[in-house]
DNA sequence: GTAAGTACTATACTAAAGTATAGTGCCATA
DNA sequence: TATGGCACTATACTTTAGTATAGTACTTAC
């Protein structure tokens, strides 16, 4: 169906040589893919951008502030290779692009009630401030 | 209650300036957060090397295979200084240190449930391999 | 006194992720 | 003819994340 590029980032929470006492390994794989499906800076807010439905490309660029056009088609990109987004090419004059969710793009809504709730309960309880890396 | 260093990578999911038609600015600062708490390729492996009880950091070591001292040091750090992780130090002779989640941090649980059904469906679904990232 | 364990830190490096800016090819309208 | 929108791509660069390896300070056991 979609070709992978099979090359793994160093970065990427691993899939091999999962030895934990207690957790299932499928399931620590699930929790993976989910992750690696919409981690990095904007993936979670071109989604968010999506949710209401169907969006060009240009659209995209204007709801999602300060995103440059080759993080937007190098993010979209990525996403429709993990069966997130789907392209869908208008072949109007002049062409026009449109990008939406697939249903397993749309299925993530669920994955997203619970990150709210976490979230939201995590700041009220136990955090002054936002959550932060170094 | 903890003070957060309030350096802003510019990996992270931004909190600033969101202007999404239809999604509550809050529900996605919530959604970061929770985001943020766990990416990285180590903090969901020592989160759920956690979630049975409390581990010392040579047991969490021989529990992640090929994280390094460097990287468990930092990731528990991280984790402790937004409230994920507890470290408790004994002092007994020798001194031994513990890591525990929180409240907060056993309260993923929930959320990685649900990321738990997404990943499974999406893989039966959607997907003949794994999500990848270029 | 030497070895081994615990809980790390320091230094140096590589590699990936993200930014900035300009440019392409296409079409439509003024 | 030129101006501007659309949907990107190319090139170069900076910043951050992660790795590799060694070393520290302490203690207990042999």
């Amino acid at each position: 169906m979609m070709q992978q590029i099979e090359k793994r980032s160093h970065r990427e929470v691993p899939n091999e040589e999962i030895n934990m006492k207690t957790c299932p390994k499928q399931y620590v794989l699930a929790v993976g893919d989910a992750l690696n499906a919409f981690t990095g800076k904007w993936k979670l807010f071109i989604i968010g951008a999506l949710i209401p439905g169907k969006q060009r490309f240009s659209e995209l660029e204007k709801n999602i502030p300060k995103i440059n056009p080759r993080m937007l088609s190098k993010e979209l990109r990525d996403l429709e290779a993990n069966g997130i987004v789907k392209r869908k090419v208008n072949d109007s004059l002049p062409v026009s692009v449109e990008y939406e969710l697939t249903p397993s793009g749309y299925a993530m809504r669920l994955m997203f009630d619970s990150m709210i709730d976490w979230g939201m309960q995590h700041r009220a309880w136990s955090m002054p401030g936002k959550i932060t890396r170094q």
